[in-house]
DNA sequence: CAGGTGATGTTATAAAGTAACATTACTGAG
DNA sequence: CTCAGTAATGTTACTTTATAACATCACCTG
């Protein structure tokens, strides 16, 4: 019994003509994508003296390929399946998905969505920013936005009342461009 | 090992002099407010042929009364102690709370809060709105809140992308204006 | 190379949620 | 009324998600 969500969420992309490109085209190059995204991690990491270790690396990799958000316990069976590859030590335990995860998230090289209990990369984590996302229920991708309209609403509510900020959460979930109802020419 | 969450948000409330009460004043009568939730439930449910059981009834008043964001299973130990005041009949099972939470939460008289795995009961559960939640982090309290700039700004950036929206979730953490840094008079 | 710190391994368990089927309660037709 | 159908709840067992606690290993630093 593995992979239950990334099973669902199965290989599935849109093309939303001349629109930004929040959601993946189905012609992105993928495997370049991942790379980018690795590599983007590594040079964050050094400049933050933060340690992105083979395990760590391997974990955002493996967050990265799937694209969809993935459950921690879908990454610890993809883990174990690359490792197992010739080898014979024990299989991974979910500790060691947990606190890759874990320093992922604090580096903000990796997003959680709360609502799925699933785990996504973040395509800009150089910057300063909090998670927004629109979700497709059907085809299950996930897109990150980071509107400053939204951020100042919020903000400015906060600000009204007085209530300090420390994280913003924004999941929205629905049909994406290409699962749409009226089919995004 | 009951109550661990509950047990974390202990009593606590705030006053904010002048400024919109959402977040619960010292001195309200909170018998008194979950009173009236309970009553306007049911007028609800009256008059949606939804049948507001004893035992749903009873959910939705431990969930009113905690006025934190509570927990299925803090709901269900305080079923519990309630249900075995004086009975010999097994202690109620987690179906039985997930269930009336189910229930409530389609006739949107409590939310759920994504961030935290919990559940709070909602101020105005006859309008349709999507829940928008300030989370004090340091004494628990959530605040709901419908603010249609934000709603707009959702709705907006959803439009321009052709992203059609199911389900919108904002969830905001930080500190309360008691709990804040400026101590807001 | 000793000794501390950070990372990972390992075991066990907690916390949150659900599937499946049994039983009971309510409702409406006859 | 009563029987049959449906909705609600009881019950058992289990899945999924996450963490605590301690052992070991790796790496750097003096």
């Amino acid at each position: 019994m593995t992979e239950t969500k990334s099973m669902i969420a199965a290989a599935k992309t849109a093309e939303n003509a001349g629109l930004p490109a929040i959601f993946p085209s189905e012609r992105h190059d993928h495997a370049h994508c991942v790379d980018q995204a690795l590599s983007a991690a590594e040079d964050i990491c050094a400049g933050r003296n933060a340690r992105l270790t083979p395990l760590r690396r391997q974990v955002l990799e493996l967050v990265w390929r799937s694209h969809e958000p993935i459950g921690a316990y879908d990454v610890l069976a993809k883990l174990q399946r690359e490792d197992s590859a010739g080898e014979d030590g024990r299989p991974a335990a979910p500790p060691t998905v947990y606190r890759a995860l874990d320093f992922l998230l604090k580096h903000r090289l990796v997003h959680r969505i709360e609502s799925m209990n699933a785990y996504v990369g973040c395509p800009h984590p150089d910057s300063e920013h909090n998670g927004q996302f629109l979700i497709c229920t059907q085809c299950g991708n996930a897109a990150e936005i980071d509107d400053p309209a939204i951020r100042r609403a919020i903000g400015e509510h906060a600000r009204k009342i007085g209530f300090t900020i420390e994280r913003i959460t924004v999941e929205v979930s629905g049909l994406c461009p290409k699962c749409g109802p009226e089919d995004a020419s």
